[in-house]
DNA sequence: TTTGTATTTAACCTTTAAGTTAAATACTCC
DNA sequence: GGAGTATTTAACTTAAAGGTTAAATACAAA
């Protein structure tokens, strides 16, 4: 496995079971054996999937006497989102050569409209940052 | 590696060869050699990143000749990108203990709030679908 | 200080990822 | 059909992922 940091974060995603724990942490902080219960392997096997999400910062961890409680730390979530937002256009688009031509009328398009939007979205993002619980479908997968 | 679709896509992603070959297919369809050139490693090796990519649907490949041309094919990078949005607001807030109770009461006030924002959310999510070309930087890392 | 509970570490196994070099394939063109 | 170019496959190596069980560690409480 590649040892820099995006590849880390990718690398401990690509699991489902990891995945699975960060979206049991969704619900708040959790132990290991109590993270471990719904899944058919060791705890021990938990425990180094637990060590994989805290390497890549994924989770962070606390000591309460012999409990070490996990919580999510999302940080590393916001650069895939950056990096994955860079390559929106290839699956919002067809990509023939008619829709390359097209491609680029649209985007003057989009640039007058983003004078008359900004209200708007402004708006938008002060909702979105109260909405935080408005989540009808918990993370998954 | 786990074998479910979701990560294997995120399993290909996890490295930096194969990241720069997709930013490198930003810029149109290339064959192997032209994709192998940046890189220091041999051309099998090349040959089988993109076989792992191509696995992960992330790139299609075509033929000419004795060229077997690569094209970006993102669908799956929209599986990315929709995952990870679930997570959005664990890393547009911050963490500790007095926002957990805050989180609490903020919630009572969505709830609330919802229902007088209905209307408002619907445009919103209109307007997100027209701005799809505001993105200024190009793919990268 | 012993006991009980939670968690990690150690030692091991099996499979696969990622690279290598050398040989095979798939084409084009003469 | 032989030569030249692009790409893949084969065979092999090394290292790491992901699992196991058994033992060690950390802490609370009796």
């Amino acid at each position: 496995m590649s040892t820099d940091r995006f590849s880390v974060t990718l690398a401990a995603l690509a699991d489902p079971t990891r995945r699975a724990i960060l979206a049991r942490l969704v619900g708040g902080e959790a132990s290991v054996t109590e993270l471990a219960r719904p899944f058919e392997m060791s705890l021990p096997a938990v425990s180094k999937h637990l060590k994989v999400l805290e390497r890549a910062k994924l989770i962070a961890r606390g000591r309460t006497a012999q409990w070490r409680p996990c919580r999510i730390a999302a940080g590393p979530l916001k650069d895939v989102a950056d990096w994955v937002e860079q390559y929106r256009r290839f699956w919002e688009e067809s990509f023939d050569r008619l829709d390359d031509y097209l491609r680029e009328l649209k985007t003057l398009e989009v640039k007058t409209l983003e004078v008359k939007t900004r209200e708007v979205k402004t708006r938008k993002v002060k909702i979105s940052a109260l909405s935080t619980k408005e989540n009808k479908h918990g993370p998954q997968s």
